[in-house]
DNA sequence: AATCTTTCTGCAAATCTTCGCAAGAGCGAT
DNA sequence: ATCGCTCTTGCGAAGATTTGCAGAAAGATT
């Protein structure tokens, strides 16, 4: 369980600081599984280190985020993190409804990724890259009720909404 | 050129009541060319209405998105929007660098939408789809400072950044 | 046109996120 | 071990976005 030594590695080679608060941070989202918010975060690190600011936990998961220690995923527009887990790197789609997260393998994206390198230049970064849509079940929903567009305006209706969020639909194949 | 009738069908279809505000802030952003910020939205329209509260464009705006007047585009966190132009679907790559925004033509999108249905259930709304990389430039000049990893963490280079636009191209001042 | 019901808006307060700055902490040189 | 140069952090404040609520306005009904 050495893992304090990729941190710390990483930091180095790109010229950062080691600091309690950086090895901190990843190794409380590391503890948590799946896709966390920053305040969850915050919380988790604060077990150990009571005094972390908020904004520290911020800049901190940005960081380790732009050095590929982390991913950031948005949902809702409400920022998450998980660990980079090396070797799973996935895309994140977002139900625009009822807010779940599944798991996309990359397989589909590195095809998009080379197309777009080759016609526009641009290099996506799959890392923190988040699509939204409406998943199977809530495509469904939409469907049958098709009738009255009573339309309530109302935001999604919250499905059961699995308690440790991103259930994964994703194409089987993790690599 | 009475856009005005298709932003209230839209409205009277799905069971929205027409207000100034919701025309206001429709007219404002298609009058305004690219993507927009919010508050660059709401200055617009206090032209002529200067008591529109800014929580109401953030209302409105998140309204007509969800109706596809308008696509709603994050550029460095920040919520942005432009006119939904029929038949004028593209993806937006924002570069992590330089904040510029490029579009990318569904072409190769659509394929992935596709791919992912069928493999997912997961129905991709292409109209919110913002995704970050490195531009053409960008990347030249990353591949260039390849030399010590001295990792300046100077500031971005700002690049001209095409005309119009939110000169906030802050990505933040990096740590 | 007056009334009624429900949706919207403006306002203010709450959240989420970023930023500026001075004090504090790494890390290489002494 | 100490010094010094920078990078980081904590803190407060500002910026961005959302939310609750009560009054105002839209659309249906009479």
């Amino acid at each position: 369980m050495q893992h304090q030594s990729d941190t710390t590695e990483a930091l180095h080679a790109t010229g950062h600081r080691v600091t309690i608060q950086r090895v901190a941070v990843l190794d409380a989202i590391r503890e948590m599984e799946g896709h966390v918010a920053v305040d969850q975060v915050a919380a988790k690190v604060r077990e150990k280190h009571p005094q972390m600011d908020l904004a520290t936990v911020y800049r901190t998961a940005g960081l380790l985020s732009r050095l590929h220690l982390l991913n950031e995923v948005s949902i809702g527009g409400v920022s998450h993190y998980e660990y980079a887990a090396p070797g799973k790197r996935h895309g994140h789609l977002v139900c625009e409804h009822c807010g779940r997260t599944i798991h996309a393998s990359t397989t589909h994206l590195d095809e998009l990724r080379e197309e777009l390198l080759r016609d526009t230049g641009f290099e996506l970064h799959l890392e923190h890259l988040t699509m939204s849509g409406l998943c199977r079940d809530c495509r469904r929903d939409e469907e049958h009720s098709h009738s009255g567009h009573t339309h309530s305006q109302a935001q999604h209706h919250e499905h059961p909404m699995a308690s440790g969020h991103s259930s994964n639909a994703s194409t089987g194949g993790q690599q």
